[in-house]
DNA sequence: GTTGAAATGACCCCCTA
DNA sequence: TAGGGGGTCATTTCAAC
């Protein structure tokens, strides 16, 4: 991981889509030098992949929710990976500080869909209660940059 | 919007960097047409644009947190969204229901950093007071499918 | 469809440990 | 002298007209 990675990084970020010819040019290394740098993130799991951002509202998810779960005991973490996994609906799942155990973010079509969503995740064994807030408008959502002690100099 | 619009963004969805002969193949259409659809999407705002996606430990962010906002009176909606663009760390904002005005999500590089960062969103004139939870492990962080409603058939 | 551009993989070179 | 990283070239694949 050096500089010219953390360009690459930076770059692709920016634009997943963008010719190997041109990042080459703007890193100053060859297109198949800049191919097997990006091969080579790629298979370390820097790049964990590419993908569209689409428009939330366009594919149909028209809420989102911050969701609390308290959980009983504990509980196998792959378990309950397995299970929320199992949920498109669930965008993201992490354990937390504080009260709460999990904290999801999930998105649903409508309020009706997100009742069966927040439903089912109640209904898992584990789940004691849960608590939810709605994500009313969108004020800002990017992918992370690079950490300023990364940032290529 | 129709079905081969539907396929074509699942598929971008799973890999942003699919060439359009390949996407073609998948919807039927010859690599010219393909085109035409993905730039128009684009262009329509409904795929946002093309990103790698990033380990966060790589990209230099061993933390995230979520953190509540409370405020003081009407806040405009601009101005809040500008004071917090301007902070890297805040991956993402939303006004919500609930106790709290606004829920962020930030990443910083250690537990100092975070601190700065949540002292400076704290530090804006019309932040009361500010409620932060930790993430700690990732169980699971994917991008939105397509609603079920929205699937290609 | 044809033609230019891009990506891929094979091969060799250089530097360094 | 083995291995990492880079360049060049030939071939295949992709994209623009």
């Amino acid at each position: 991981m050096d500089d010219i990675d953390r360009l690459l990084l930076t770059r692709l970020a920016a634009d997943g889509r963008a010719p190997y010819a041109e990042l080459g040019k703007a890193v100053g290394l060859s297109l198949s030098a800049t191919k097997r740098r990006v091969d080579r993130l790629v298979a370390e799991g820097t790049i964990r992949g590419f993908t569209a951002l689409l428009d939330p509202a366009a594919a149909g998810w028209a809420l989102s929710a911050s969701v609390e779960l308290f959980t009983t005991g504990t509980v196998a973490a792959d378990r309950m990976r397995r299970d929320l996994a199992a949920m498109p609906e669930v965008v993201s799942a992490h354990s937390v500080s504080g009260a709460a155990d999990t904290l999801l973010r999930v998105v649903a079509a409508d309020a009706q869909h997100l009742e069966r969503v927040i439903s089912r995740v109640r209904d898992l064994p584990y789940v004691q209660r849960t608590s939810t807030v709605l994500l009313l408008s969108d004020l800002l959502t990017r992918p992370a940059p690079l950490s300023p002690d990364r940032a290529p100099t």
